[in-house]
DNA sequence: GTATGTGAATAGATTCACAGCT
DNA sequence: AGCTGTGAATCTATTCACATAC
């Protein structure tokens, strides 16, 4: 499901392209998926192409973003400021993909009040104001994995229904509530357990077989 | 797969708790996972526990940690320090991780030289001497998607097999050389689809029926 | 001829459920 | 009694392959 906006992103560039029309093949190249897999895919759109011709890009990019929320702000609130929190509070992406930084908050008194990319940051006690007041309806938790629970807690209490979790933590939610995880460790462990394959200690210096 | 790393971290809060064995309903419990999966995910390892009692914490947290890579330090360079590539720098989620930032990498004279959380930026013609020279295996590609596929390969043509990918963007390399994608646009998108299905215009105001 | 949409086949991951060990 | 290891069943995702439409 994550393709759609593997699709979309295609659809975009082809569309600046002039392009108007293109096949399941081709999507499926620049998507590097299956062509069979960009048709079941479209197919659960409800959409539909024209055969022997392919599908119409602006149709096509206008119901995939129907599908994913269109083009509406939703606004973000980042809790915790560490390293990571901070890192995320200055990275430009979520503006510009339509989540504005609406909010920082963070447990440490000495941090709030403090100014990180244009926004100050909030107590964690003044969460559920913030919310309200900005209407943020995702969060995004960025702290240590002890923190996390609570902080969802909170969030969902404050009536967030979406959130992003970069602490290396499962948090459990109740029914309605989304929870998507980012872990950047697991990735690099994943990455290490290749290279660990392909050279494990003591066959490092011997060439390949 | 990404569940060993779990399994790892779960493991290692249970050593420092002094706990010496673990049924796979514990674990499974304490990884959020079905315990038969935690069972065929351990069996894979050629590991064993004991049938009435369970696993070795210790021995089962090595295991894990050899087949991982162990506690072996895997160097990093990060290409481009753009808005991201800077917020990833100074994360020390890698260092911590054992993943030490070794170098980073633009494309942009007027950032090299430049010095982001201790490290100088280095230009992207001299990536070849310093993963040379630092040894890193693992590359990390935070530049913007048009800029991507040449940055892999160069990182590729430098010796290095393992890369992360932050750009919105495909890339292909040959076999044998890794590329794991972390794409927080789609991440962000796939929460607002969740949201839109909840609260689609013209339903946001009406009691939930 | 070309390309979609989809039933059927396949592959893969997950879960059940139980024999067998401690 | 409690728990692992695993064959078998199940569920889900992917791919094939072709009838159907343009």
């Amino acid at each position: 499901m994550a393709r759609l906006t593997i699709y979309g992103r295609a659809l975009v560039d082809l569309a600046e392209d002039g392009v108007e029309t293109i096949s399941s093949r081709q999507l499926a190249e620049r998507a590097g998926v299956n062509a069979a897999k960009v048709r079941r895919d479209v197919s659960h759109l409800g959409s539909h192409g024209t055969r022997g011709v392919g599908y119409d890009v602006d149709r096509l990019l206008r119901e995939i973003n129907v599908v994913l929320g269109g083009g509406a702000s939703s606004p973000v609130v980042i809790v915790g400021v560490g390293n990571l929190g901070r890192a995320l509070s200055r990275y430009d992406g979520f503006q510009s993909g339509g989540f504005p930084i609406a909010g920082l908050v963070d447990a440490d008194p000495s941090v709030v009040g403090r100014r990180i990319g244009g926004v100050e940051v909030s107590h964690l006690d003044d969460l559920d104001r913030l919310v309200a007041e900005t209407g943020c309806v995702v969060g995004i938790v960025a702290t240590p994995a002890g923190a996390a629970q609570d902080v969802v807690d909170r969030l969902v209490a404050a009536g967030v229904r979406s959130i992003l979790n970069f602490a290396p933590a499962l948090v459990e939610v109740e029914a309605g509530v989304e929870v998507r995880k980012v872990d950047l460790a697991t990735e690099l462990q994943i990455l290490r357990y290749y290279e660990h394959r392909r050279s494990p200690a003591g066959r490092r210096r011997r060439a390949a077989g």
